[in-house]
RNA sequence: GGUCCCAUCGUCUAGUCUGGUCUAGGACGCUAGGUUUUCAUCCUAGUAACCUGGGUUCAAAUCCCAGUGGGACCGCCA
């Protein structure tokens, strides 16, 4: 039987790192056992369902690399799940309920306060006394002693369906709720794997019931565990960015989030004491993935880790992708980009490769090369030396330039010629001050190609400052 | 409050099913050292965990029970 699962997001917000990594589960499943993974937008709460987010999780998954098979809006299957419902209803399965919310959350609160389960067992279970069908629909649950399923993570999972009441199941006919429309779905998809957050499993009962009630299969379960933030209750947005476009912006690149997210709640069955490092791509993972090897515990999102991971994916690509990833980050935070002299943005690039976590860091590493740094004494000081020599050592570093011809102007001509000054004048109190003096910075790329991409008049130039802020 | 789920280094995890070779392995982080003109990269080393208590057994991280701790859910949202 070729195995099909399913993504099923609502369109109510941004795509969620969670649902993100629920997604990339079932993509892997489905890819691992050459099935079909679906995406079903879940989109029956009119209110507060919108377009944009469904454009939104689409374009965000398909960012990540995660294709879908097959695409369905639940809105637009309301006559399956109608008729659904009429046949409950006619069956006298499910009926209608009068109780205002009011009344419910009244009762509600009483039976918490004295320790009961909190659950509706409605007087009009049976229709006779609501025959105009008030309220909204409910499904007659005489469940009785325990239900039992088997969570391909989890192993059995026992739950006592009495204790849920006659729980909802439609606003009316044209509004069913969550509850029912997933189980009918799923059925009607012919969905044989649901892979989904453990924040779930508390439908799964529910779920069953209606199946059972519907005469459906039961499909297979397997409950992942949850994302958590630093202090282990389930990711949201006080704990930070949970959009995956967020991460987006902040520069992280796709398969480095895919790896990442990855990781979160399994890790691959490798050879033991085996010393790889935690780098696969989307398509290595396939093969690798097996829902017996995810973890039952809560996953925390360490970012530390996915900014280890972010660097690695940076240091491994090709200069020229590199560059032209990184170009519309730089623009967002310099308007003056065009200074650059075509064809050199690639060398800046490449000079922060290795130094670079997220691609938005480019922006401030490279101010320098936008505008005339801010050259501070202390700072040109800062490694002893008297202003006195770092002035001399400044003005015969400068020495050295002029002469140089413009053409020939490059950070390998700039070594052979500096280098042996540096040397037998003590290699930090030479090249530390000039470092300061061309990028006001202790800590910057290699100095010799930062002259060469600034150019000779502009290293000329902020030589010449330098030693204008030491006297 | 009720129900359910979970429990190995700070974090992600291997090992648990099929008890022994686990003086518990790897990765991230952190610390130290090396390379380097600084920083970063890279290399090397170090740091650090089986929640507690019982039981079963010659032997338990591994099996059983209890406790503790953490989490999720309890909606006319999904």
């Amino acid at each position: 039987m070729t195995v099909r699962v399913r993504i099923a997001p609502s369109p109510t917000g941004p795509l969620h790192i969670g649902t993100a990594r629920t997604a990339l589960f079932n993509y892997l499943f489905a890819k691992n056992q050459k099935g079909v993974f679906i995406l079903r937008i879940e989109d029956t709460d009119k209110k507060r369902s919108e377009k944009r987010f469904e454009i939104e999780i689409k374009e965000a998954l398909a960012w990540l690399g995660i294709s879908w098979d097959e695409e369905v809006i639940q809105s637009e299957r309301i006559d399956i799940h109608k008729k659904y419902l009429q046949k409950l209803v006619k069956e006298k399965k499910i009926f209608w309920c009068p109780h205002t919310q009011e009344q419910l959350s009244l009762e509600r609160e009483k039976q918490m306060q004295e320790r009961q389960a909190p659950r509706h067992i409605c007087e009009y279970r049976n229709g006779e006394k609501n025959e105009d069908q008030q309220g909204i629909l409910r499904f007659k649950n005489d469940a009785a002693g325990e239900l039992v399923f088997e969570d391909l993570i989890r192993g059995t999972v026992t739950s006592t369906p009495s204790l849920l009441g006659d729980f909802s199941v439609a606003k009316n006919f044209e509004e069913p709720l969550y509850n029912f429309v997933v189980t009918v779905d799923d059925a009607d998809m012919r969905i044989t794997h649901i892979i989904r957050g453990e924040d779930h499993i508390p439908n799964t009962p529910k779920q069953i019931l209606i199946q059972n009630a519907l005469g459906f299969e039961r499909p297979q379960y397997a409950h992942l565990p949850l994302v958590l933030g630093e202090d282990r209750s389930k990711l949201s947005k006080r704990h930070g960015a949970t959009a995956v476009t967020q991460y987006k912006k902040e520069g992280y690149f796709a398969p480095a989030l895919v790896n990442f997210l990855a990781l979160l709640g399994w890790h691959p069955k490798q050879t033991k004491g085996g010393s790889e490092e935690d780098i696969f791509s989307l398509e290595e993972l396939i093969p690798l993935f097996s829902l017996s090897d995810i973890q039952k515990g809560g996953a925390v999102f360490d970012i530390k880790k996915l900014q280890w991971i972010n660097g690695v994916y940076i240091r491994a690509m090709d200069k020229e992708k590199l560059a032209e990833t990184l170009f519309p980050y730089l623009k967002q935070g310099w308007q003056n980009y065009a200074v650059v002299r075509p064809g050199w943005w690639q060398s800046i690039a490449s000079l922060e490769q290795t130094r670079l976590v997220t691609f938005k860091d480019i922006i401030e590493r490279v101010d320098y090369f936008f505008e005339d740094p801010v050259v501070r004494k202390e700072v040109l000081l800062e490694k002893g030396g008297s202003a006195e020599d770092t002035k001399a050592h400044l003005e015969a570093i400068l020495k050295k330039i002029e002469p140089m011809q413009k053409g020939s102007f490059t950070g390998g001509s700039l070594h052979e010629k500096i280098l042996p000054y540096a040397e037998t004048h003590g290699k930090k109190s030479v090249l530390w001050p000039f470092r300061v003096a061309l990028t006001g910075k202790s800590a910057s790329a290699g100095l010799f190609e930062v002259a060469e991409i600034i150019g000779k008049e502009q290293t000329e130039k902020r030589l010449h400052h330098a030693i204008a802020v030491l006297s």
